[in-house]
DNA sequence: TGGTTGGTGAAGCATGCGCTTAAGTATCTC
DNA sequence: GAGATACTTAAGCGCATGCTTCACCAACCA
């Protein structure tokens, strides 16, 4: 099956590198050009711009060319989606934990009541 | 060069595949078997095997055999760093922005007051 | 005007990923 | 004990990903 990714796949496939990661990062400091973003990274400038692209096309980035140099900034409207999802996954998860774990602590003090052993 | 993926790699990895994230989805809601993550998927049962492996790599699921059934359970630690990370990026941003906002919308009255045009 | 800076685009290559088939191995059920 | 069930493991295949090199172009600057 040809599989058209939506934007969690891509978000979370664009979070999932090191590199890209470490570029997402140094956005959060602050705006910054593609050399900025390449200076820390041993990686090529081409290599940089394909991961720019990569975060651009995820939506974790926005990007504007002034003269001839492109200024990188973070989109957070992204992020918040990413975060949303794991976040709602991880609380239906835990509340049903909570309640089981309250059956359970009840159903404990029921028995010691029940036979007193 | 040969990068040794740490714990995020794993997880962003893990999460951008929608098959994952439907299996996550499903976990959310209460422990599963194997067969029964694979029941909504259109794939062998053989590779959903490989996608939980990939999930439990990634300690976002546990599980354990009972019998002749797998067990799988969610495990929301992993969850939480994933989280974490995310929020931390966009609040770092977010400040920042609001910082300058504030600093333009001061900008703007000092000039208002200054030139009174 | 000519050199440097900052970025772009295409081609190619090694590796990794997602899937399948096929052939097991325990465990339950009758 | 003879199926059936619930995985498990290994091999292999096609496509995607992450890089590199090379050629290129459009600002900027002396």
């Amino acid at each position: 099956m040809l599989h058209q990714p939506d934007q969690l796949d891509l978000m979370f496939q664009a979070l999932a590198d090191p590199n890209r990661r470490q570029m997402v990062q140094r956005l959060s400091e602050g705006p910054a050009s593609v050399s900025e973003l390449a200076a820390p990274l041993q990686m090529t400038l081409s290599a940089v711009v394909q991961h720019l692209a990569v975060l651009e096309g995820a939506g974790l980035v926005r990007s504007q060319k002034i003269g001839r140099v492109r200024n990188c900034q973070l989109e957070t409207q992204a992020l918040r989606a990413a975060e949303r999802w794991i976040s709602e996954r991880r609380t239906l998860w835990e509340r049903r934990f909570d309640r089981l774990g309250a059956f359970l602590a009840e159903q404990g003090t029921e028995t010691e009541e029940g036979n007193g052993t």
